[in-house]
DNA sequence: TTATTTGCAAATTGTTTGCAACGGT
DNA sequence: ACCGTTGCAAACAATTTGCAAATAA
């Protein structure tokens, strides 16, 4: 219970799991931060892998990303958007300049307020398009 | 097998699939067709419906879009975006002109070849917020 | 001490598949 | 008659949950 009432622990397992996708922009699912994890700390179980990844999306550590069916996570918080390549499935971060960001709030009909948009760009990557 | 070897068939499990989404701007998850359909055809299976929706979606009559973890179908195939309720989750077609589109090949890094993109607008509906 | 977090296993949810029977063509 | 399609049930994949034991504060 991060973020409601209650005092939130500092356990290992919280502590692993965030150092092992911190500086990852890979885009990570749950179990392969839980192969990861696994390795420091083999008794983890996968649903207490879940259990921190919920806290820390919950604490604006990480931006969730669902592709496909499975959530893939990401430490990079900051708005940006992703090129998945069609081939390999890689998810890539995108910096879309400022510039020619869209304007949501003129774009959908009346009475519909816009707070937040996703755009997503679909493709080949460098590495699989050589 | 209606796009690779093979003949199709017109059984009345797809006619009535079809049916009950072929006007249906409403973007409805597998087990609403299914629970629509049973009531013409109550011995139908939800394997069946997951078949035949599948069909469609290859035979480009309809399109999947992937919310939350359940896949929604829209018969509307032509090029548009959409916008999510938050409060809801009800999902409304949003056609975006064709002036504001992004031109996505030119915003990822080198050597990656963007051949879609999709923008989906979150916030509240006319009807949530009233 | 004591409330939070863990590990484990079982439950859930959404979707796919194997297979014998069924039914278009 | 042939072969695609169906219904059913079981398999699957990703995620969540219940609960008693473990542990951070």
């Amino acid at each position: 219970m991060a973020n409601s009432r209650g005092q939130s622990r500092n356990t290992k397992q919280l502590e692993l799991i965030w150092r092992a996708v911190k500086d990852d922009s890979s885009h990570p699912t749950a179990d392969q931060i839980y192969d990861r994890v696994r390795k420091k700390l083999s008794h983890i179980s996968l649903g207490t892998v879940y259990r921190n990844l919920q806290k820390l999306v919950s604490d604006d550590k990480l931006q969730v990303l669902m592709l496909g069916r499975a959530q893939h996570f990401d430490p990079l918080v900051e708005r940006h958007q992703h090129f998945i390549c069609e081939s390999c499935d890689r998810v890539f971060d995108v910096m879309v300049d400022r510039q020619r960001e869209i304007k949501p709030a003129k774009l959908p009909h009346e009475g519909f307020k816009v707070t937040s948009h996703q755009l997503a760009f679909y493709g080949v990557c460098k590495h699989c398009s050589a």
